[in-house]
DNA sequence: TCTACAGTGAACCATATGGTTCACTATCAG
DNA sequence: CTGATAGTGAACCATATGGTTCACTGTAGA
């Protein structure tokens, strides 16, 4: 899939960023307003709701405006596809790091066993 | 820590761009030099040397050049912090979303109970 | 030694990013 | 109706990003 890549991309992005991984945690404890989350994060409205945008852009929040507030929430993506592209390429570097280490000891085994054929 | 936070910073900025997830794949495969992963990626040899010291410098990759030719492989750093992070507010996400299924099985079974109390 | 090759660094370019201010709209409370 | 509040959008700014070209160094091979 391309559009699979192009997501990752946007995600990894949106994590990126101290301030919108702050929202999410903010978010993970309760719903807030722009208002909330600017003044928490020291920012003026407009830059926070730049924020939020690029977060729900990246599905992983979603907001709802009512009245003249709008809500913030966490959004319906889980992060599945980023933890499973992680998850994956930890293994591969597990197998490789793995396959050094067994390299590592058969050398060291085969040190050992020259040694005591020297010794003899 | 803050170190940490601008640890999380780079490496998911390392991780957003397609061109540097398709190198560590294909690292994750062999190791390989400038000249190999710059072909691959139909790039010039100062672009992809860019996109490896971006790289090396999240720690993603590490590199040793001996004659003419750098040699790249992956790196110590196996993603421990950012797969920690993801899998941390995997589990917010999860926590408060099955708090929203559990709210919605009891308006549900309220619903029922007022339909059937109506109903007599 | 001469030539080709691998990489490097500086300069440059277009576009993206993270932030601001300012002017505006819409809504709420009295 | 009026004033304060919440958000929005356009314009702007400085810096970062992803890429290039070009000139250069260092190494390998004939």
């Amino acid at each position: 899939m391309v559009h699979y890549q192009v997501r990752l991309d946007t995600t990894f992005a949106a994590l990126s960023d101290v301030t919108r991984r702050g929202v999410l945690e903010q978010l993970g404890g309760s719903d807030a307003s722009i208002t909330d989350l600017a003044q928490r994060f020291h920012m003026t409205l407009t830059g926070m709701k730049k924020h939020v945008s690029i977060l729900e852009q990246a599905g992983l929040v979603t907001t709802e405006k009512v009245g003249r507030v709008r809500t913030c929430k966490l959004g319906q993506r889980r992060l599945e596809e980023e933890a499973a592209w992680i998850e994956q390429h930890r293994q591969l570097w597990s197998a490789r790091f793995d396959a050094l280490d067994e390299l590592v000891e058969h050398l060291k085994r085969k040190e050992k066993a020259d040694a005591q054929r020297k010794r003899r």
